[in-house]
DNA sequence: TTTATATATAGCTATTTAGTTATGCTTGCA
DNA sequence: TGCAAGCATAACTAAATAGCTATATATAAA
């Protein structure tokens, strides 16, 4: 079963979420529980914009939940799917090193 | 445990080897085996020189054997993370579908 | 040799996008 | 009301890159 070019852009644009670093960094710091976004942006290395920006591509893409509370924003991982995916990539990046530095997402 | 600048740009790279529809396509072609060069422009929309650009980005991220047989070169998978990453992301947006058409890669 | 075939690469253009600064919008509170 | 805090958005710039055409390289065959 082969998937036509419309279905392969919607693929590709899912693995686009996550080939970015400072997306990665967000969803690292989400993977223990939701965080407002004032706190992500004070444990990043970037702008208050940026991750703001970040977070729509990330919850655009389906794989941020988001929840108001008063003036604040709280976001979290809407999917399991997130850490098994970073998950596979890291076994295979360790399994392809030379030096045994392991990554674990 | 979490990961550095540097650690997450290694798992980003990986993740941008997928994040493309043409390399994609390239992917779903080999699925059943390998293929020579040419095949995979007879079956792909785009130029031999794009299909070798994207094969070596491939190659290049480890997720691609290489063979030369005489002029020919014979390119194949070489990890099953391969498919193992277009499965859970398939199913994801199979989940968040509203209409049912199923993706499967 | 010369020629043909298969693949890779170089140089280019157009598009996408991460990050910035500046500003807008919304909510809670004085 | 007015102000401040938290977040989102707009407009911009610089960098990355998909795809093109043209060309280079390598191997095989005539």
């Amino acid at each position: 079963m082969k998937l036509n070019g419309q279905q392969l852009e919607r693929v590709a644009a899912m693995f686009r979420a996550f080939a970015e670093p400072t997306r990665l960094a967000i969803l690292q710091e989400l993977k223990e529980g939701e965080l407002i976004v004032s706190e992500i942006v004070s444990r990043l290395n970037t702008s208050q914009a940026n991750v703001s920006k970040q977070l729509k591509h990330l919850y655009d893409a389906g794989i941020l939940t988001r929840r108001k509370d008063g003036t604040q924003v709280l976001y979290g991982i809407s999917d399991e799917m997130v850490f098994e995916l970073c998950r596979t990539v890291c076994e295979k990046l360790n399994r392809d090193a030379v030096k045994p530095a392991k990554l674990r997402f």
